[in-house]
DNA sequence: TTCGGTTTTCAGCCAATGTTCAGCTTCGAT
DNA sequence: ATCGAAGCTGAACATTGGCTGAAAACCGAA
């Protein structure tokens, strides 16, 4: 699968770039418009991850310009907080879907796995480890068959864990993939996290699938604990 | 594999290049930012090793025009202590990664790792020697079917010499790899660990994997012992 | 605006781990 | 057989990392 992303701020594109090629995407870069529209037309993408700030042509205009020579490759919007993107402006320009900054990882491939998942319908994604059920599509998660309520960003903390059951994942790493890439608070938030996330999925079955190591991070059982 | 070190302080500069290429990486390294530049340009590197404090151009520099002219090798910044670097200033002229001196190389070889993994997915490490089995990436040491319980400073050490199962390895390599470099400690400290490995992994099951080769230093047997 | 749920901060606590140390044992050279 | 160096060992001590409950801040819906 190959991504375009075109996006003017370094320490963005670069995080991007890092989240996607974790998840097994190829990705290409381009700094500004110009760059972009010319990698737009050499080269075949499946996805196409745009900023709407950039210098050379905006991002608009290059998505518009895709449209208007018959290209549909899905397009993804980046935006700034606060107005900038007028959202009817962007679906009108041809835009699929846009994502407000800062984001996490976690979501941005998220929506890029949606938007695949349009283009080329099949493989919906599920995870699971033992009894543990987690499907991020409709966000549900079960153990056995007992459906378990989970807050937006406990989710989260669960998905990334189970994405990579059986390894241990930094705190460092939870941090830096789950919540905003701009996020510099107290890491101490994912220990009270992985305590939420105890309570609820692991306390009630008398199960122990996150596990601590000491130093090091935490794991989650590939065996469901 | 290859390594381009940036790195204007010889002493770190070859310390670095030793570990390196005792992981079985090719390592050119430059003394200033200027050599650093060229050699970038001239080779396609996997990895960049950057230091921020550097004669000629600087780290960010470097790393900025890195990116600049579309060359996403992922780089690894080194900084000293306090200050000098600030995190997102690192992050946003590119960098995929940073790491504060002073640093072990163990530390610094998984970070290394975790960057080309990024890049080329897969492939986990695993080690094995006779019926012990050690797993870096989900932190597991089994012997037979036996899970063994080891504190990061344990696996560390278990770690280096299972990589060089075989080899006699001193105790200076040891603490050089496993402990920060600027550590200036006692270096019975070495002593301590392998008493605490060889209660967990060998006198449990009347092995003698470790072995001590006087005067020079120890051998994990690459049969297991 | 108020309210309830969610996210985040904070501080104290505890246990696991890391480190030092001093005395002991083993080894090998003489 | 003796001696010194190298290595072993158990215990004491210091430090850190992680856990936890509660309070504060935040946010969106009514």
């Amino acid at each position: 699968m190959r991504v375009l992303v075109v996006e003017d701020e370094k320490r963005v594109a670069a995080a991007v770039r890092r989240g996607l090629e974790a998840e097994g995407f190829a990705v290409d870069v381009a700094l500004t418009g110009t760059d972009g529209e010319w990698l737009s037309k050499e080269n075949a993408y499946d996805v196409i991850v745009l900023d709407i700030m950039l210098p050379g042509i905006n991002g608009y205009r290059l998505c518009a310009n895709l449209r208007e020579r018959g290209d549909w490759t899905p397009v993804l919007m980046l935006t700034a907080k606060d107005g900038e993107l007028d959202e009817a402006e962007a679906l009108d320009t041809g835009a699929d879907d846009y994502l407000t900054k800062p984001f996490s990882f976690v979501v941005l491939v998220a929506r890029i796995r949606a938007l695949l998942r349009r283009s080329t319908p099949s493989q919906q994604l599920v995870y699971e480890a033992g009894d543990l059920y987690v499907n991020p599509t409709s966000h549900e998660c079960r153990r056995g068959d007992v459906d378990i309520a989970l807050t937006a960003r406990e989710f989260s903390v669960l998905e990334f864990l189970i994405r990579h059951k059986g390894e241990v994942v930094s705190k460092l790493e939870i941090l830096e993939n789950v919540w905003d890439f701009a996020f510099d608070g107290d890491p101490n938030i994912v220990e009270v996290y992985i305590r939420h996330l105890r309570v609820k999925i692991d306390e009630p079955f008398h199960k122990a699938s996150i596990q601590t190591i000491r130093g090091a991070g935490y794991r989650l059982a590939a065996s469901g604990g």
